[in-house]
DNA sequence: CTTTAACGATTACGAGTGTAATCTATAGCT
DNA sequence: AGCTATAGATTACACTCGTAATCGTTAAAG
């Protein structure tokens, strides 16, 4: 059950790009694209580790941040809880919209296409 | 820009289910799945109408609310931003996920190819 | 060894949320 | 006309979140 926050999100995100990881290591990172101060990094932190989503490992004095939630589980839980909310669990009325929205181009139609032919290879 | 919560979502969709409605209406109908009291739904239906997600109409003393947001753009705006943030804004990730956690099911997989096909004949 | 700089821990604090209770005005009953 | 039930408005309150600043401790520097 996703109780990460947005912010605490982003973090998850750069643990999942680089870990195991210094706190500094992730606020360099992330202050790529985000001007978050060392302080909220940290807060955040500590936070995504009292919802177990993140462990730590002293090395001497720094910890060493790793992520406890893989990025797949989260993406599929959150994926799914959005669809069940939104389309009563459906998936093609999500593809849909975006097909409406002009937001489909060719490639992800292919991609498409791949999916569902490996999905009639495996299944049925 | 969604800043309509969770529970402000639940309103909204009793909303566009039934629209104009009154309050009670609401309650009425949002308690066959949730047990929310009277002025919970209240409260909720003042905050989207703060929002301007929700406008009304004074009938003698009852107010009569209607959707100003419309569901279609809600689900478009929300799922946009959830495949961003989730999978750099492409959504066959997002399907693939499915079809390997098992969520997929051949009708599924007829929607998605019929939406296929029309997009092939509509594009290209 | 003592001072300091840098960790993580703790505390802060206003905005938003979930979940209502209380206040105020009025439509309707008596 | 006066009282009461009820609708929406206002207020409540604890918790989460974004965004840090401060505190206490210890490794490093002098």
């Amino acid at each position: 059950m996703s109780d990460i926050s947005k912010a605490e999100f982003e973090v998850l995100d750069a643990l999942w790009h680089q870990h195991p990881a210094t706190a500094n290591e992730l606020v360099e990172q992330l202050n790529k694209t985000k001007p978050w101060h060392e302080k909220t990094v940290k807060t955040l932190l500590n936070r995504l580790v009292k919802k177990e989503a993140v462990s730590f490992e002293k090395q001497q004095r720094r910890y060493l941040y790793s992520p406890l939630l893989e990025r797949e589980a989260y993406t599929q839980t959150e994926s799914q809880s959005l669809i069940e909310r939104l389309f009563s669990g459906r998936l093609s009325p999500l593809v849909a919209g975006f097909a409406k929205n002009k937001h489909l181009k060719k490639e992800d139609i292919n991609e498409l296409k791949a999916i569902i032919a490996r999905w009639e290879k495996d299944n049925d």
